[in-house]
This record gives structure tokens, C-alpha cells and sequence, in this order.
DNA sequence: GCTGATGTATAGCACTGTTATGCATAGCGT
DNA sequence: ACGCTATGCATAACAGTGCTATACATCAGC
């Protein structure tokens, strides 16, 4: 019966690598397409063999990534918004955790940057928002402010993920890092310490 | 000839490994003993199997890295003393990343966790001889310190090796981190400055 | 000078990703 | 409506991976 290029069974391919990653089952050309009635040529046909298929794999994650924290709103403190920033970036980490050593693993192109620079994006805006807010020194730069975030939390999430930081101990590490960097940027000690804590309220880590 | 288990032919191929690893070759089993006229079962009895070579060359690492770190012998600045050691540690990212990138790939057990805990403990030194210079506050806590200054190097070392951050950028990153971390510990801003920049002097970044 | 034990070389196994071949199907021109 | 071409896919074979079973060569002890 096959002859359109289904667009949806690579869709399909897509997400069913993600639940393997998630289940921690090894990913492999066979194990990937046994049970879903399509074959091993599907993987080239449609993502030009394994490599194509980690292409669209850590898309995947940007993807989800950039989903998630488009739904944390800006409120009108842009500390606790860029806080709360941090927060789902490690939630999405420690929740998907070899979803995210995947994004990474290789640095290889993405198929869309639009995502990634997206989601880099939000974090330079919430910056440049504290900034205008006059919690934030104006000499600041915001791309190295978000630079600097995004440098401790991947550390974080990579050191979190591979066991060797305790997961209870995540948390408090990051709130103890932003508050130096939001305090480094301008911020005032108390409010920063407020808004830190709303915007990491929400964060509960992964059993 | 051979029959003696000659612990030479151990440490050749832990070094050997070390070496494609640095000239970017797929360090495999076949392509690992190639050339060294022992055959792959050397393999299995000297480190039971990839996984325990793995092992060796994550150990190697952290004795490399524990090395070097040591060389460093400590001045009359601590706090210097403790960008150095940030210093020597991204070097030591950056001149071997593929070792680097071995070393925290799996989260399985070194052969003698004495390097890493040692290195480790050179960083909470540094950070508890400033506090008793009277440079960082007796409040903080040093390991929690010493914590947040490696999870964000590995952040940096990681990125930086990955080509996600540009390699002239990443110095100036981890002098940035360093002084807001410093001033967050309760040292003098003029001073912070003055210590980082000594301890990062000899900092290059590989070509 | 045997005997037992130990490390190693050879060859084969199951598995990986990849590719060459053949076939069934869809779209299109006449 | 028919045949033609082109395209997507299944099958099977290939080189490569780590690993293991077997046989051989070497050394220690008596």
C-alpha cells in the first residue's frame, strides 16, 4: 500500500525515539522500527540514516524546550520571570534527562535554529526587561548575563543528570548562583532574593 | 613470547587510547590494538572489555587533570589562587577535549576516586584559605563555593568544546562568573579583580 | 621433564549502521 | 483507459562494532 511520503510517519519516528530516550532503551536503527510496521529504509528515506534521525531527535528537544518556557508569561517582575526561566530550563533537563544529553551530545546543525535562538532569546529578553526596570544596571550587558545563566545551568543540568550532584541539592545551587549574578547585574539583594524564590516556587524535582 | 601479564601493556594502552582520543580518532577496539602487535583479548584481560578501558582513560583524566592542578602551588593570594585553579581546569577542557568530554560521559565509578576528590579538595582549600585571609565571609559555606565554581566551569569547558560558545569568548566568561561568585563570598570588588586577573594570566586558549 | 595454570591469538557470534537490489504503487501524458 | 516513469519501501547482503569459545604457547612447581 505505501507509496506517499507520509510526513506523519516520520512525526511518528520522531516521538517514538523520544519515548525510547525517555524509557532509556538504546535507540537503534532495528529497535526503532520493530513493531511499527514500517522498515529500516524509512529511517533513510526520511532522515537519511541515524545521523538525520539524532538530527531531528535533538530538534525535538529544542523544540519541547522552547514550548515550555513560552508558556512561563511575563509578569511584572522580570527578576522572577528570569528566574523562573531557569527553573524550567532545569525541570525540562532533569525530566527528559536523556533528551537533553542528546540536544547537546553532538554539535551538529539544527534542522530549524529558530528554536534554540528562540528559546536564548526569551532569556536575553527577561534581561534586557529587569534592565529596563532599573533592576539591572544599564552598563550590563544582557547577552552576557543570559550567557552566563545558560553556562551554570547547563553545568547543572549535565551534572544533575550524569549522579554526580545530589538532585536535592539542584535547586539550591541554582538560587544560590543567580542570586550572585542578579546581584552582580544591579539587583537589589532583597528583592532579588524575592523574586528568585517566586520564580523557582513552582520547581519540584523529578523523583 | 608472551606470558608474564606485563602491567606495561596496560598503561601503553591506556596512553594510546589518550592519544587518538587527542588526534580525534574512533578509538575502537580493533583500531586500539592495531599496530601494537598485542591482540584485541589484551583487551579483555587487562580491563575485562571496552567498558573497563572506558574506565582507565576517565582515570587517566582525572590524574592528568589532578596533576596539573597541582603544580599550582599556592601564593599569598588565595583568592588568585582560586581563579588559577578555574584557569588550569578549562586548559585542561580545552587542550583535551575529547579526554574531558570521556571523563564525565558515563556516570559509573572511577578506579580510585582519590584524583577526583583530591582535585576537587583543592578547590574547597583555595576557597577556605580566603575565608580565613579574611577575603571571603566566615558565613559562606566553602564546598557550596567550591561547588558552583565547578559546575559552572563544566558549563563552560562543555559549550566550549562543543563549538557552542565561541573559544575567545569563554575566558572572559569565567573571569565574569568568577567575580560576581567572589563578591557574592563577601570580597572586595578592586581586590577580586586584581586576583583574577593574576590568577588568569597565563590563561591561552589552544589554537 | 613432565603437569597444571595462565595469558594470548584465532575465528566466529550477534549486533550495529549502511547500501544495493527488486517491487509495488502513485502520478501523468497520450 | 492504458502504459511509463518515478518514487517509497521491503528484503537481503555488507563492513564494522564488541564480545566470546576454543586452541595454543608459555611459564611455574615438583
Amino acid at each position: 500500500m505505501p507509496k506517499a511520503a507520509d510526513p506523519a510517519v516520520r512525526r511518528a519516528l520522531v516521538e517514538r525515539a523520544a519515548e525510547m530516550l525517555a524509557r532509556r532503551e538504546a535507540v537503534t536503527l532495528r529497535s526503532l522500527v520493530a513493531g511499527t510496521g514500517v522498515s529500516t529504509m524509512a529511517v533513510y528515506t526520511h532522515f537519511d540514516g541515524m545521523d538525520g534521525l539524532w538530527r531531528a531527535v535533538r530538534q525535538e528537544g529544542f523544540t519541547r524546550l522552547a514550548a515550555r518556557l513560552a508558556e512561563l508569561r511575563p509578569t511584572a517582575d522580570p527578576v522572577r520571570d528570569l528566574a523562573a526561566l531557569g527553573a524550567g530550563y532545569l525541570g525540562h533537563a532533569l525530566e527528559h534527562p536523556d533528551l537533553y544529553r542528546a540536544m547537546f551530545d553532538v554539535a551538529a546543525d539544527l534542522e530549524d535554529e529558530q528554536a534554540a535562538d528562540d528559546t536564548f532569546g526569551l532569556l536575553i529578553g527577561a534581561v534586557a526587561r529587569a534592565q529596563a526596570a532599573g533592576r539591572f544596571s544599564p552598563d550590563v550587558d544582557p547577552a552576557g548575563v543570559a550567557t552566563g545563566t545558560w553556562v551554570f545551568g547547563h553545568g547543572l543540568a549535565l551534572l544533575g543528570i550524569g549522579g554526580l550532584l545530589p538532585a536535592t541539592s539542584l535547586a539550591g545551587l541554582a538560587t544560590a548562583d543567580a542570586e550572585a549574578r542578579y546581584v552582580a547585574a544591579g539587583d537589589d539583594l532583597a528583592a532579588c532574593r524575592r523574586s528568585i524564590r517566586n520564580g523557582w516556587r513552582s520547581f519540584a524535582p523529578p523523583a
